[in-house]
DNA sequence: TCCATCAAAGTGGTTTGACCAAAAATTTAT
DNA sequence: ATAAATTTTTGGTCAAACCACTTTGATGGA
């Protein structure tokens, strides 16, 4: 019976300790209300400080419930205006990624979208971005010459990263910035950026001056091949890990 | 085939609109930290007092901005102990929060990315598949013409999707999916797509009818070629509608 | 009468500062 | 060393303001 639609951490059905935090004790009574009909879209809930009044509640406890509610996807919170009902069937699909791409998907992910990112990105770069990369390729390089491996492939990540900002996409940002961080929230990934650590000596210069070099030229198809065979070259080193 | 000219309107994460809210400022802020794995599973964020130090913000808005991402499952509250990090690399995260690319920039990225699956599914697709695809094309020629455009689209929908799955690259499938729901949770997208479903009788059968040819063939760069030509068809109807 | 304009009221957004209860860290007593 | 008592830290709640924006409605001229 208590639904407990929002954040059911309870997997006790009658609890006699309700949810000890107040405000989502009010979402849960707001949300109930929209689920059973009583509350129809395109409705206006009453003023954050009536339903304080009516619950007996501070304003500030109504309005955490309210936020709640509004990243659930339930209402609609008009500044200046007030709290709409949006639906009241939530059944949306969830797009949570359960079995966690591996590495080489994750690779061959890369090798796509970073070739066709920095093809866009030769088309849309900034002068001050392109000067911030070449400064990154620098500090990548000095790295590298100290033996400081590691903290070169922080560079590496910048590098990488600025490209994917320059596509002036913020899509296209957004899924790399996920793969990147795929890359190091996966063990196997983890182990093999490892081992590749020990046998050379860091991010590999040369390709990243090829791709800086066509970037500043605006060589959108140079840069699309110069990146592509770069990750198809760490790629390879992935393979040749495996095959051991 | 690089058609770059689609203007962008883009909204880079540089300059974002200043969303008037400020406690969903803060928790972009934080989300993304946590997505770029800065925050890593686990950990713990500073204290709410901390944060709005840091922030320069009131304790209040930093409170509202957590309880966003409590209810987005991304951290968990807890009592009297503090606020942890629960997951990373999750791209739902992104729709949830403000920031969400526009409708061209998603359709931008679809044309890359569905580019590419297109011609992966081509060398990798099972028969099965290829029937499974046929039917959905079957559905959609069927509702196109008894003029249920909005149930022809929900096949529109499967069909890209399935072909995303035989690329049999899950971070590949998940970029396209999430492609998808970001355009079904935009307003703005949303608008174009109705607009737009008023014009036309409802997907465009024959494209769909060359992509279902190219990959039945194993035809990788005629797949390529026929799911990038269809993708412009309609972000051109897009740049139409905003030149109204 | 009509309607553009502007003032007032209503609404969510934010700040400040205070107090509470529970968890965690520290000290004290055994 | 262990257990108990105490203090500190942390999130939870309340209160009274003020702000910016939207909505409403009254006003006044055409």
């Amino acid at each position: 019976m208590n639904d407990n639609t929002l954040l059911s951490l309870a997997s006790s059905r009658q609890a006699p300790v309700p949810n000890s935090r107040l405000y989502l004790q009010i979402a849960d009574k707001l949300a109930q209300q929209i689920n059973a009909g009583e509350l129809k879209p395109g409705m206006r809930l009453p003023a954050e400080r009536d339903l304080a009044q009516q619950y007996d509640v501070s304003r500030q406890t109504v309005r955490e419930a309210l936020i709640a509610l509004e990243v659930s996807g339930l209402v609609d919170i008009r500044p200046g205006s007030g709290v709409y009902v949006l639906q009241e069937a939530n059944l949306k699909s969830s797009i949570l990624v359960e079995n966690a791409p591996g590495p080489l998907e994750i690779m061959e992910a890369r090798l796509l979208l970073e070739g066709d990112a920095a093809a866009l990105a030769a088309e849309r770069i900034s002068n001050e971005e392109l000067l911030k990369l070449k400064a990154y390729l620098n500090q990548m390089i000095s790295l590298v010459q100290q033996q400081r491996s590691a903290e070169a492939e922080t560079f590496d990540g910048k590098f990488h990263q600025l490209i994917a900002s320059a596509t002036r996409n913020s899509a296209l940002q957004s899924m790399i910035e996920w793969l990147w961080a795929l890359r190091e929230s996966s063990e196997l990934s983890q182990l093999f950026a490892e081992k590749i650590r020990r046998q050379v000596a860091g991010p590999n210069i040369e390709a990243h001056e090829k791709i800086y070099l066509c970037l500043s030229r605006r060589d959108a198809a140079g840069a699309k091949a110069a990146m592509q065979s770069h990750i198809a070259q760490v790629t390879e080193a992935y393979v040749l890990l495996i095959g051991e």
